[in-house]
DNA sequence: AAGGAGCGCAACCGCGTATCT
DNA sequence: AAGATACGCGGTTGCGCTCCT
């Protein structure tokens, strides 16, 4: 994990919590008085996300929020020291005019598929850099949840899925996403274009008017009002019910009450099929609002640290338990550090013993401590 | 056979929100 | 606190294919 450098190393983690760095690094002696340095921490370590002043206990949650991270980058600062304030302002999300547009091509694809499987799928800004694709980490996103994905299911969607959307559209209008969420496998973009091209078609032929999901009347004035996410939720839910439901309203607040528990919950679908028999449907929802039969994501973990038993407690106040997060960062990490391909030089200032210690330092200790980390490490890190 | 229209879908665009310095 | 930027979502576009005349 900590890549120890001279003058200054950088190593970003990224988290779907968000982004943080670590860096480990030999104040320049005109930093002292500066940036929030002390002449006596010749070492800082400098969490991203947290202020300087952040104690232990922030660093201690902030690490076990990013335990699912996921791959790592690192910067090398330019030769001569560290002039200005790194890191000042958020990166571009890319080089606008390096940037290619339209269709993916198979090597493209290929290269997408490969790193991803490789280090996780998070931080879409670094990733085409990383990956060595000269596309837009948004395009790269698009493309890789709406096309890519191992879990996707193909082909048109089923009489069942079609009837699903149906229902839900009439409880939850546009919002394609929260659709999509309630058919495994299928995409908010896949599903939006479904009802587009064939569902709006499909009810307009039976009658039913696509937007309010009632019988087309002929006083009915053709108006595209429909229910959005911007329409607030009680005045869609005053809606005439369809003639197939979801019972889903106690759902949703058992749902509430369940948010931290990891409980599984039932959802009934009752739609008729096409012999007008009515059907219910019993569909298991975990509180994360994942179906339990939906074949998962690979999780960043699983990729990195596959060998390891790496399933993360549900629990999160064990201090125990925060340590073993701790330690799957850093294992992680460290594997990132033997496994990287960059040349960086490792300050012979900085032996492997001494990292060693640190890390030990780290893993053993489980007290909260609560001076500052800039202090703490400061006497971890001395030489 | 040719060309225009329609269709389906992948990809892009723009906006709102979250997050970071 | 303000400004910049990433991310996610819904709307829209554009291209390639098929169908129709």
């Amino acid at each position: 994990m900590f890549v120890l450098y001279s003058k200054i190393q950088t190593v970003y983690t990224f988290s779907k919590y968000g982004v943080y760095n670590i860096q480990i690094r030999r104040v320049p002696r005109d930093y002292v008085g500066r940036y929030g340095v002390s002449r006596h921490s010749d070492y800082r370590v400098i969490i991203r996300g947290l202020p300087f002043s952040a104690s232990w206990r922030d660093l201690k949650d902030h690490m076990r929020k990013a335990r699912d991270v996921c791959f790592a980058e690192v910067f090398r600062d330019s030769e001569g020291g560290e002039k200005k304030r790194i890191n000042m302002g958020r990166q571009p999300c890319c080089d606008k005019n390096g940037v290619k547009k339209g269709p993916w091509s198979a090597e493209e694809d290929k290269k997408l598929i490969n790193f991803i499987l490789n280090n996780g799928q998070c931080c879409w800004r670094s990733l085409p850099k990383l990956a060595g694709l000269l596309r837009c980490g948004k395009s790269c996103r698009l493309r890789w949840t709406n096309y890519l994905r191992p879990d996707l299911k193909r082909g048109l969607l089923s009489d069942y899925e079609e009837k699903m959307v149906i229902d839900l559209h009439a409880r939850l209008g546009n919002r394609w996403s929260k659709i999509a969420s309630h058919l495994p496998g299928r995409t908010d973009n896949e599903i939006k274009n479904h009802w587009n091209t064939h569902i709006k078609k499909k009810l307009k032929k039976m009658g039913i008017d696509p937007i309010t999901h009632k019988p087309i009347t002929s006083e009915q004035p053709n108006i595209e009002q429909q229910p959005t996410k911007k329409q607030p939720i009680s005045q869609q839910e005053q809606q005439t019910p369809t003639e197939s439901t979801i019972t889903e309203t106690k759902v949703e607040t058992k749902q509430e009450e369940n948010k931290n528990m990891g409980t599984t919950t039932i959802i009934t679908a009752q739609s008729q099929t096409s012999s007008g028999r009515q059907e219910n449907k019993n569909i298991e929802v975990n509180n994360n609002g994942f179906y339990i039969d939906e074949v998962p994501l690979m999780s960043p973990s699983e990729i990195l640290v596959p060998s390891e038993s790496t399933t993360p407690p549900t629990s999160s106040t064990s201090s125990s338990q925060s340590s073993n997060m701790i330690l799957q960062d850093l294992q992680f990490l460290q594997s990132f550090d033997n496994n990287w391909q960059c040349d960086f030089n490792m300050s012979t200032s900085w032996a492997n013993d001494d990292f060693s210690s640190t890390l030990d330092y780290l893993l053993n200790d489980d007290s909260d401590m609560n001076n500052t980390i800039s202090l703490d490490w400061s006497q971890v890190l001395e030489v």
